[in-house]
Formats: C-alpha cells, sequence, structure tokens
DNA sequence: CTGAAAGCGCTAACAG
DNA sequence: CTGTTAGCGCTTTCAG
C-alpha cells in the first residue's frame, strides 16, 4: 500500500490518473489520447470513442501545468484591482464590472485570477507574479496617473486592456480600454441641473488623478465655463469623501450656498445628501442632487431617489474582456492587435432622471 | 533572425531566460541554481552571490508550470462565490471579506483565484477546475443546502474552508469553517428592540436555505417564542427582497402592524425602510428598525443612521484565509489537520445602536 | 491516421 | 556542499 493511511473521512486524492494510463486503458499512444483530449482532430471517431470511454472510467483531468509547460498558454486572466484608498471594494461600480468579466470569461473557459494590490508592497509582487507569465493577459483597473503598472505590463509585453481611459501618455503601443462616455454624462448632468433653473451649480469631483474624475470636471466646465471656483470640491469617489466635500462647499460659500450639486459618484452623493439632510436643507427644494454611475444601491436607495448619469457598468464588463479575449486569440495567431483594428471603447452615459433634482 | 518583427512598439518578451541559462552564467549547475533560488539552504555564499547576480542580469523568474509540474504545489487558492440570485456582489459584506482574504494571502505569497459561479451550469466549470489541481485549497462562501460545492472538494480531498456554517450534514471529516455568531447577534437585535418597549417585533429573514439566515431566525425566536407567525416574513438579503418583505408585514397586519422590525441584513433593513417613509411612518417613532452585518454603505447612510449588528467582516475574512493556509501547511507535511486541532472558528457579533430604533 | 521520440523548465534523490 | 541523473505530464514534430 503505497497511498498513506487516512485519519479522518475524507480521502485525499493524492494520486490521478495520467494520460498515459488513459491512453493505456485504450490501448493507443498518449500522442492519440493528447489528440482526443484536444478535440480529436483527425483520429478515426472509433478511437475517439474508446479514449473517451478511458477518459470518463478514470476520471481522468489534464494537469494544466503540464499542459502549460508545453502549450505556453494558461487559460488564464489576471484582474488587477489596485485600492490605495481602499475603496474599490465599498464601490458596487467595480463590482459589478467583475461580474460582466466574470460572465464574459467564463464563457470561453478562461480562468479569472484576482489580483488585489492593497499595499505599495504589492506592486512588485504583481509585477512579479504577471512576469512569471502565469497569465495571458491583464484586466487593470482604476488606474492613477503615478501608477507603475502600466509600465510594467508594457515592459512584459502582456496583451492589457484597461478599465477606464488611463491617463499616461502612451509610450510604446497605444493602450486598448473601455471606458464610459464620463465627459459627455457630466455634460449632461450639469446642463440637466442648469435647465431645471440652477443658478449656482456646484461640484464635487473625484480624485484628480484619474482620468475619469478629469473627464468629469471636464464636462462640467465645458457646460460652465465661468462658474465660480469656490464651486468645485475635490472628492474621492467614497460616501464619506463625498460628506467632506459638501461640508466644505456649504461652509465656503456663506449665505451665497450652491442650490445644486453634481456628485462625481452615487456614494459621494449620498454622503453630501446626508450633509444636505444634517443642515435641514431639503433636495431638491434647497439643493438639488444628481450623482454618476446608477450602481444601484446609493442611487436608487437614497431619498429622494437620486438623479443619476447612468452606465452599463457590466456591460463595460463584458466588452472588456471580450476585447481581451480577442487581442489574445490574435497574439496567438502572431499579431499584435492593433493592426486588427482592435481599439478602445467608449460606451455612452445616459442621465436618469429621478426625485433628487 | 528567429524572434517575429514587431509592428508596433511594445515588444512582446516570447522568449524567457531559463535556469539552465542562470546556471551557465554563474558556472554553476542547474541544480545549485535552483536550490538559490529556492532560498540557497546548504549552498556556499559565495556561490549565492554570484547566482543572484546571474539572476538579476538575465532578469530570470522562475517558471511557475515547471515547478508546480515538479512540486505539485500551486501557492494558489481559490475563491468560490456563488451567486444564484446575483446578490454577492450588491453585498458590500462579500467585498469586505475578500479584502480580508486578500490582504492575508498577499502576506504568504500565496495567489487568490476567484471562481464566479453565475449560472448552473458553471458548478461543473468549476469543479472541473478544482479537480485539474490548479490550487491547493479552496474558500468558499454562501453555500445553500442543495450546493453541490461540498460534495465535489470533499471527493477531491481538497482542503476547504468555508465562509460561513455550511447547513448540510457533514459525511467525511467535520468541515473547518468561519462564521458569525449570528444566533447570538439576532438575539441581542431583538432583546433590545423588546427592551425599549416594542410589542410587536417582526423579523425579514434571509433565504431559508442558508444557515446563516436559519440561525438569525433562532436567535429571533429563542427570545420570542411565542410570537406571532404573522410577524415573520421571508427575504433573500437584498435590498429589493427587503421590501417586499416589510410591504407585506404592513398588509397582513390590519391595524394591528408591526411597531418594530428586526431585518436580517442592512440591505434588507434598507430596503424596509424605504417602504416604511412610502408609507409615512416614521422610523423610529411608529416601526423601530434593526439590521445586520454593519458592512458601511447601508447601515451609516440610512436616514436615521441604522441600528445593526456589526460583525468583524475583514477579519472574518483573514480568518478564514488564515485557517487554509495552516491546513495546507500541515497537509504537506503530512497530517490532515483534523488531527492537529484545527477547528472551525465563530466571531462575536456586536449591537451598535444607532437613531433607527 | 497513428506511434515513437523529444523535450517544455524545473526539482529531488543520489552520488561524489 | 555541489553536480549528475531522472523524471513531473503533456504536446508536437516527424516518420511510418
Amino acid at each position: 500500500m503505497t497511498q498513506p493511511e487516512e485519519q479522518h473521512g475524507a480521502p485525499v486524492r493524492a494520486w490521478r490518473p495520467t494520460l498515459q494510463e488513459v491512453a493505456a486503458l485504450a490501448g493507443v499512444s498518449r500522442a492519440t489520447a493528447s489528440r482526443v483530449v484536444n478535440g480529436g482532430a483527425g483520429v478515426r471517431s472509433e478511437i475517439q470513442v474508446k479514449v473517451r470511454q478511458a477518459v470518463d472510467e478514470l476520471g481522468y483531468v489534464p494537469n494544466p501545468a503540464a499542459r502549460a509547460l508545453m502549450t505556453r498558454r494558461h487559460d488564464a486572466v489576471a484582474v488587477v484591482v489596485a485600492e490605495p484608498e481602499s475603496r474599490v471594494f465599498s464601490d458596487p461600480f467595480f463590482a459589478r464590472q467583475l461580474r460582466g468579466i466574470g460572465r464574459e470569461l467564463s464563457a470561453s473557459a478562461v480562468q479569472l485570477v484576482l489580483l488585489l494590490v492593497t499595499e505599495a508592497g504589492d506592486y512588485a509582487q504583481v509585477g512579479r507574479y504577471l512576469a512569471a507569465g502565469h497569465v495571458d493577459g491583464a484586466l487593470i483597473f482604476s488606474v492613477h496617473n503615478d501608477d507603475p503598472l502600466p509600465a510594467i505590463v508594457d515592459g512584459l509585453g502582456l496583451p492589457t486592456v484597461y478599465g477606464g481611459r488611463p491617463g499616461w501618455e502612451p509610450t510604446g503601443a497605444a493602450p486598448l480600454y473601455v471606458d464610459t462616455d464620463n465627459r459627455g454624462g457630466a455634460q449632461a448632468a450639469v446642463r440637466h441641473l442648469r435647465e431645471r433653473g440652477r443658478q449656482r451649480i456646484a461640484v464635487i469631483t473625484g480624485p484628480l488623478d484619474q482620468a475619469s474624475a478629469l473627464d468629469r470636471l471636464s464636462g462640467y466646465r465645458d457646460v460652465l465655463p465661468q462658474a465660480d471656483p469656490a464651486l468645485v470640491a475635490e472628492g474621492d469617489f467614497t460616501a464619506e469623501g463625498g460628506r467632506r466635500a459638501m461640508a466644505e462647499l456649504l461652509d465656503r460659500g456663506g449665505d451665497d450656498r450652491p442650490d445644486a450639486v453634481f456628485a462625481c459618484s452615487d456614494l459621494m452623493a449620498a454622503g453630501a445628501m446626508a450633509v444636505l439632510a444634517e443642515r435641514g436643507l431639503r433636495v431638491p427644494e434647497d439643493v438639488a442632487v444628481v450623482g454618476f454611475d446608477d450602481g444601484d444601491t446609493a442611487a436608487q436607495w437614497a431619498s429622494p431617489p437620486l438623479t443619476t448619469v447612468r452606465q452599463d457598468i457590466e456591460g463595460m464588463g463584458r466588452l472588456m474582456a471580450r476585447l481581451l479575449l480577442t487581442r489574445l486569440q490574435l497574439t496567438f495567431d502572431g499579431n499584435t492587435g492593433a493592426a486588427a483594428g482592435l481599439a478602445p471603447v467608449v460606451t455612452p452615459a445616459e442621465l436618469v432622471v429621478r426625485a433628487s433634482s
């Protein structure tokens, strides 16, 4: 008996059948067995059946390490999420995008490997992981302007798709990304407030080292180029940040307070509304509020329900995955992708009017 | 020239240095190079230096596939999340636990592979993935009573830790899990409402095929064994479910409506509060509300702020990871773990009183 | 259409 | 302490 005796019920299946044994049982060579396992192209169907029987009988599952060693493919992609301010996960935005990605990948039997960057030191670890060639490609989120990741994947030549337009100057190949029309959405939001007759429209921005935050601010400025600088407060996409920014806006103004505020995320809008409530200001009578995201929770459960800019978040996730997958396919075929007409995608952002404005 | 000519800036580093070349450059054998790369135990420090220089010079990174083929370890664990009702990601609960797990694993340089089960068919895919031996262990969340996953990992003998007590009868070894004191927390919540003088305390439960939901309901019944059955409504942990359940409770009662409600998740509490607001019922004057989770968003941003049962969500995630890691270490040492005194952990749940009750 | 042979890059005995 | 020798399990030319 070579198997160690178990002390408990669950048998640790330390030993797993190999292709060799499948071949032996089916009475064919390893090579043929391999062909069948990989689709069976060019194998007599009679033999295919025998091999598949053997596979079932033995419960054979290919060893991915061995396969990867040979093929240099892993059928896995990394999703890299940097959350320096531990923001990502309190925001449903990312979660929904992740779901879209998961759906799309699992349809192609490609594994999703989630890499969380929590502390600065993790960048090196993630870099090593990617450099080791664990995965065939990467999806990278919420890149800040000083983010080391783009340089890393660029240096590695790892096929990558970004979530949100990366704000850095492209050095090598043009980056592939999926983004919302942040600027257009912001314009629509601000225009809406103006059309409602609001005179002093404030904005609570996201962190200004991120392209999405900058773009939304640009949209605001497009519509209100002459706006009082005191109407702009920087937030960080979190509820707490929205809270702080709103308080700041109110404290600044004296009695010339804003009569509307465009918060660049729903979470910040929620924070802002909490402050307004505390100060006895009614929404929308005294101050109209518009958010951005429509990532369910915040917008729909706020009272009053939040007017916001909707993006198809899950769809963006799917798109990212799809883009990467075709890029990988092309790479495998020896094409770099850019040549094949792969290009960034910008999805529309649509204003949804509810009671808060 | 064997390397394909690049059409674009980014060089695809198709070729990567192997241990062989590191050894050659350092003037030692592969074996020695390998030893150095793996810590250098028992190698003259003089040679270690030479090898490390070669590693740096060449930018060598070990090929994980080759290594796994040999060692049968992957330094990766799977996190399996089944979200049949697409609930998981709208709930900050899971996200925070994930963060705890990520922190703990990255401290041990163990990779986190996220497996999302979205549709019924995905179970087979996840099963195959786990069976293939991609990972050394698994963390499994939100097991329902008919969940096929426990049987799968059990059959595979894959070291596993559950998030939340699995509600099935243990067949093999006793399952390892990390859970909150759901029952105790629920008792505290209901007792609190009773002490506040509430007479008709309703409960909005979670999905009753999940242990956590059942345990919370048990806590309610512990305190109010004689409660009117009409005061119990089944929810599903989502805001929308809470909404429906609350409406049901109000419609049932006639003018004998509840004067308090214990919602078994914050999200459901938020839904319930929305319904109460719509019907012109004040919180807490007319109906007191208590939630469960304290997963930031919902509880803190509700108005009025929600009284709820707090659990250390991130800590639970860390604990799960830690438990699995020590279990893996033991497995590697040839021990099954149960023998070594590894046991489930139940963390405390503490009532946090805010304005809603 | 099938089999034989040659590794992919690495680690783990086993000698020296 | 270090090198030599065998593979891990799989795919993939290349003959037949």
